[in-house]
Formats: structure tokens, C-alpha cells, sequence
DNA sequence: GACTTTTAAATGTCTGACAAATGAAAATTA
DNA sequence: TAATTTTCATTTGTCAGACATTTAAAAGTC
């Protein structure tokens, strides 16, 4: 593990990048303690407060974690699902927000992976995620749900249906593409005629769902998809019209 | 922006999340400059040490970036795909490898999501598109290929077809679990026979492809998953025969 | 006016110190 | 002896101050 002195990088970010290199092709593996800071400084031929930004670096991408004291020290992370899915959502997030990725190709996105996920979660649904998609449908069907209530049932839902699939690798995918577009979602509002229009939708999935019925499944998601992008060019063309004015 | 001097958690893991929440819900837009080192240090009320650890947790994130000199300073970054697509790449690859993630789910989850960009690379292939794909085709068909050279072609193939689709969003997440799935694919030997087979699909695929006949892109894509899983199990029973002895 | 020099501002790095947490060893006590 | 308490060494977290380096703008020079 060296850093090139004549790297125009910084050198916390090059130090960062060979212990990071060392994660990924295995020199160093879980739970393994690296050497300590002041170790590290003398390795490296740098200061403790290089060294330190270099860690922190690596910290936030989740790929050590440090504990003070005797026996302490910086241990190689074993990243788990949770976390990336949070870093995913951040940066998905982010992503679209300053991108102007538009809402068409964002929902786009998001329908045809979960489409992509109907064939497994129709095989391996079992009754927890029936019930739990069942129990937000009828959360939708309330009268004086706010938007917001809204919306975030309707990432439950979705997010029931993708963990159907029970893979972890399509849920930490999908789970991260449906939460960012939640504040594209939370945009619209949402008339009684458009949540009765969804709920009808989201019965028929869990039906589907219910019947192993996958073709069904794929089928309401692109009336779902199609209806969302209706109403989110809606929405869209109103605020042309406000802007106007 | 607030810090709170009885949680638990490190003063400069702290303000990193401060700032990164501003990021977050917009009271830092894009390009914008924050506050000098030294006037964060007094805004906090820490040292400049501090924020500097801070700093280079959003740095490691592509939330910011620093310039040295005058004028210098930290910006809000405005985060791109392929940044994001990077960071995305190198978190997936760690998770499948810490977290024995089977060759079949990562398969399953990466076939799936190809399949879900059929119908728009369907609609949206050019020229381009489908002549990347056959050169990589041809590439394929030398004999004397490494297999590493033989992986890295595949995943320029794949990557063609899913940038085909022309939405970011997908391109973004797709391209990260095709990439991710390569240490995995690395694993396998690729035989005559068995790579015969493979540009047997891949060139299946491509003439769907220029016919825009999504169906024929989807089933040929669902035979490449059976057939991949196959030659993973084959190793993966083998390696298991090996131990045993 | 074009070029060079100076200067100020900002990040990058280093040094040295102390605080705080933590586990292990040593000392004490029942 | 066994249990408890104390001490101690190790390690990260934070702070303060200094200097190096980079950069753009201002000042000076021809």
C-alpha cells in the first residue's frame, strides 16, 4: 500500500484510495483492524491529521468504523444492505434533484424495474407482504389522508411488493430508485378521483400478487406507470400555465 | 444549521450531516460556496481541524468539492451519474463479496433489470448502439481471448444495450449491478463451447434489437440468465467436489 | 496597454498537546 | 481465593498554532 508523492491528488485522498483499493481487492478483510493512526502517519510518511481526513473519508462511504479506546481503532466495515440502500437513496435523491431529470424518465425508471421484479416477488410472495400491501390500501382508502401520509404509503406498498421478490440485491436497487422519486411524487397532489384510480391499481397488483398471476402484475404496473405520468405532466403544464401569468 | 452537543456521535460527523441536510433539502444550492474553514470553525464552535474531517466526509460523497487559493474555497457539487455511477459500482461490488450474496440471486437481479430496459432500448436504439454491441460481438469471437478480456467485453455488450435505453435513471442503476457482477463472472471459466453459445445470444439479442422487437430481446435475455446461472453452478459444484478431497 | 510583481485569502500539511473512552492489568478487599 | 476497585496504557477525538502552497486579484513597471 504506497502513495505517489509526485499524484497532483490531495494526500488524505490518496491515502484513502489505497486503503480503499486494499478493501475491495481483498488485502484487507472484514473486521480486520487497521493499523493505528499514528502507525498509519509513520506507514505513510504523513501526519496523524492526513491520516485522520483519510479515514473520515472512508468512513463516510461506510467502509471502516472507528471505536476509541484500548483495543480500538479503525476495522474494516462489512457493509450491509441497510446502509447502501441509505447511501443510495441519498445520492439517487441528489441525482435527480439536480439534474432536472425529468419526471417522465424518472417514473419510467422506477416502473420497469419493479415490472422487472413481478415475475420473483409473484413466485415468492408469502402472506407478510400480502398483508402489508393490503393494509396500506386500505390506509390509502381513508378520507383526510394528507399528501405527504399519502405518498409515504405509497412507497410502503411499492417497497412490500419489490421485498416480495425476496432478492436482496433487486431490493436495495429498487428500494433506493422508489424513495428518490418520492419528492418528484410529493409534487402532485393528489385528488380523491386519482387516489381512487391508484388504490384500484395497487388492489389489483396485490390480487395478481396473491394469484401468482406475474403477467397481471406487469400489466397494472404499466397502467399505474402510465396513469402516474399522466398525473405528473398535469401538474407540470399547471405550473407552465402559473408561470406564465 | 445546528449541531447538537449531546449526541453521541463525533462533533465532525455531526456538521457533516448538517451541511449535508442543507444540501439535502436545498438551503445550499448547487455551485454555491459555503463558509471558509476557518468561518465554519467559528459558526460550530469547534476547531478548524474539525470541519476539515467534516469537509472530507462530503468530499468522499461528491457532495462538495474544495479549490485551493483565492476565491477558493468549498462548493456544492453538482453530483453527476457517472460520479454517482463510480460510488455505486464500488459499494455493489462490496456488497455481493461481503455479504455471500449466491451467483443466482445477483444473476436473477441483474437479468431482471436488463429485461426491464428491453422495451425502451427497443424504441430507443441507434446506429451507435447496435454497432458496439457487434464489435463487441466480434470481439467475443477471436479465439484466444482471455477470460478476463472475454468478461470486460461482455460487460461493454451489456452496458451498450443498457445505455440503448436512453434513461439515465436506468443506465445509472443498471450499469452499477452489470459492473458489480463482474468479480463474480471473473470466477468462471469461459470454454469454446460454452462462449460459442453466449454470441449466440449476444447476437440474438443485437437483432432484436435493430428490429425494435422487444419481446424476442426479453426471452433471449431470460435463456442468457438460465445459461449463465448454469455455468455458475457448474463452478460452484466443482469448487465444493475440490474441498472435499 | 501588456507584462510582472506583490499581496491577500484560502486550503493543505505538520507539530504538539490534552481530553475521553476503553480494555487489561494490578492492587485491594471481603 | 474470588470479587471488586483502581490504575494504567492505548487509541481515537478535539484543539491551537504554525507554515507551505495555490490562486486570483491588485499593484506596480515598462
Amino acid at each position: 500500500m504506497k502513495i505517489n508523492p509526485n499524484d497532483a491528488a490531495d494526500l488524505s485522498a490518496q491515502i484513502a484510495e489505497a486503503i480503499r483499493d486494499a478493501i475491495i481487492n481483498g488485502q484487507l478483510i472484514v473486521d480486520e483492524r487497521l493499523p493505528s493512526e499514528a502507525e498509519l502517519a509513520e506507514q505513510f510518511d504523513v501526519s496523524r491529521s492526513t491520516v485522520r481526513e483519510a479515514l473520515k473519508r472512508l468512513a463516510a462511504q461506510s467502509l471502516i468504523r472507528t471505536q476509541r479506546g484500548s483495543g480500538g481503532g479503525a476495522f474494516v466495515n462489512r457493509i450491509s444492505f441497510e446502509e447502501a440502500h441509505g447511501q443510495q437513496i441519498t445520492t439517487s435523491t441528489l441525482l435527480l434533484s439536480m439534474n432536472a431529470v425529468s419526471f417522465d424518465v424518472a417514473c419510467d425508471a422506477r416502473f420497469a424495474m419493479e415490472q422487472a421484479c413481478a415475475p420473483f416477488a409473484a413466485e415468492h410472495r408469502n402472506a407478510d407482504h400480502l398483508a402489508t400491501m393490503r393494509a396500506e390500501i386500505h390506509r390509502q382508502s381513508q378520507p383526510g389522508l394528507s399528501d405527504e401520509s399519502w405518498c409515504a404509503s405509497d412507497v410502503a406498498f411499492h417497497r412490500a411488493l419489490v421485498d416480495a421478490a425476496d432478492n436482496p440485491v433487486l431490493s436495495y436497487q429498487l428500494a433506493g430508485a422508489v424513495e428518490a422519486m418520492q419528492p418528484l411524487m410529493n409534487m402532485i397532489t393528489f385528488t380523491a378521483r386519482s387516489r381512487e384510480r391508484i388504490i384500484e391499481l395497487h388492489t389489483d397488483i396485490t390480487d395478481a400478487l396473491e394469484a401468482h398471476d406475474s403477467a397481471s402484475i406487469e400489466k397494472s404496473l404499466i397502467d399505474l406507470s402510465t396513469y402516474t405520468k399522466t398525473l405528473g405532466d398535469d401538474v407540470i403544464a399547471a405550473k407552465q400555465k402559473a408561470s406564465q401569468t
